[in-house]
DNA sequence: GTCGGTTACGAGCACCGTAATTATC
DNA sequence: GATAATTACGGTGCTCGTAACCGAC
């Protein structure tokens, strides 16, 4: 089971899957490199499993955390949805159709 | 968007529907009831609307609350789903198939 | 020296449990 | 009184930023 992962590491991942780099991702996200280092950190404690090879220019994407990451981002493109739909029903709620 | 909902929050809000009560879900999760208030509250705060319609016996869920419930076991699902592939992975690295 | 990731340290805040409160039966 | 949700309070622990540190170029 990959249980006490955040909503927030996952969005760290798919930014630094974006990006190649924590680095990268941090400035992306308003965040420090080390909070991203942190959370990352976090991350494969919680999956158990190592997710990214350090090189010279940032990091690369195990096979591992490639699963997460597609798991992620199906995971958030749910609650992207649900914020949709929630807005559809504030909009009807408004009587605007 | 629907940001800054905890996944801890949506698990709460699963038990919290299937038992009907705060409560309850608060015993089946192993917390107290302030806590899966509290978690509840933090979620509407989140949502931005109201989730539950409190009641002699427990809470009833409103339609925005069904729209997060639905998107939640969706997301829920994934990250299950997501650790399943996890452990297909580790089973073909030990040789396992 | 530069760039990128890691880590010690201190501070702030998030979240819990206890317990008191309110409200409905 | 019993049940169920809310809330004040205190304490623990998480997570951040700063800054120092460790390679690899």
């Amino acid at each position: 089971m990959i249980d006490d992962v955040t909503l927030f590491g996952l969005k760290v991942l798919r930014q630094v899957a974006a990006t190649g780099s924590f680095a990268a991702a941090a400035s992306e996200l308003g965040y420090t490199q080390s909070a991203v280092s942190r959370q990352m950190a976090a991350l494969e404690a919680a999956v158990g499993e190592q997710l990214f090879e350090r090189e010279r220019r940032g990091v690369r994407l195990t096979p591992a955390a490639e699963i997460v990451l597609s798991g992620a981002t199906r995971a958030l493109a749910e609650l992207e949805t649900t914020g949709q739909q929630l807005a559809g029903l504030r909009d009807r709620a408004a009587g605007r159709w």
